[in-house]
DNA sequence: TTTGTTGCAAAGGGTTTGCAGGAGA
DNA sequence: TCTCCTGCAAACCCTTTGCAACAAA
């Protein structure tokens, strides 16, 4: 993949107060193309070495703290972004078979969490919850 | 803490087929006695630096493939283990004040399960619950 | 021109591995 | 005694930081 610039990504980072930079753009759009949770390893691959780990990384970032991604961090310690297209809360629903992730709107645990903390008398304020099963695609084979 | 030999401990490392070390007990001990989710670091300072970093990686690894205790990656990449007294499924319930754990044995999603993946077509398999939130003692303050 | 961004290299820090010496059973 | 375990040191690898050169606006 080359580096250019994508005039929509160019619009929306500029709006953020960010400079639109090949690179910066480039990242974007490829975290927008997949539907699965990259690594800095994979987009850097995916660009073809013609951006540097550290600009990945910090790009990475500012997106999330933008709210445009958010990171996971699996069991192997290698953090992973994924493209948020909600702003709300939300969940992550993760194939296992192909990796394709897809965000669910629907909790199911808000309704539950007061009664989940009260046998220990705790207050529930947060959660993570991520899923993982098989796609469609997937349980046909 | 000294290294010593915990009877009850060396009795299940013997009938896990393992040897019962005075460090191997004594990272069971530390890992029993808590109630949260510790560090390699944390256990390293309970012990007082009488056993090596490789060895606490080592024997909590045994333990979480004896079923004996859970590892768990954080935000911050590090990982933390908690002694796990149910054997089946459940969930932690981590307080954001003193981070004190408890194990919650009702699962909030089970039920929902099929219902999540529906809109996707996906078939949930398999999950990761976190809940955070603040305990009796921290609530009062 | 000004300010933010990139790239390189190096540092940082948690985790793992190899291997020789040591201790449980 | 035999096997497993420990400790040390070094290797690994992902991530972050410092700094000078560069480019968007």
């Amino acid at each position: 993949m080359r580096l250019k610039k994508n005039p929509d990504s160019a619009i929306s980072l500029r709006a953020a107060g960010m400079k639109a930079t090949p690179q910066r753009c480039a990242i974007l759009h490829v975290l927008d193309s997949s539907d699965r949770p990259l690594s800095v390893e994979d987009i850097r691959q995916e660009l073809g070495d013609e951006s540097g780990v550290p600009t990945i990384y910090r790009n990475l970032q500012s997106f999330v703290d933008q709210g445009w991604a958010e990171s996971l961090v699996g069991v192997d310690q290698v953090m992973r972004f994924v493209r948020c297209h909600s702003t709300g809360h939300h969940h992550h629903l993760q194939c296992e078979g192909c990796g394709r992730t897809v965000e669910v709107q629907t909790c199911a645990v808000e309704a539950s969490l007061a009664a989940l903390g009260q046998p220990a008398g705790f207050r529930v304020t947060r959660h993570q919850l991520a899923l993982y099963g098989l796609c469609p695609e997937c349980q046909h084979q």
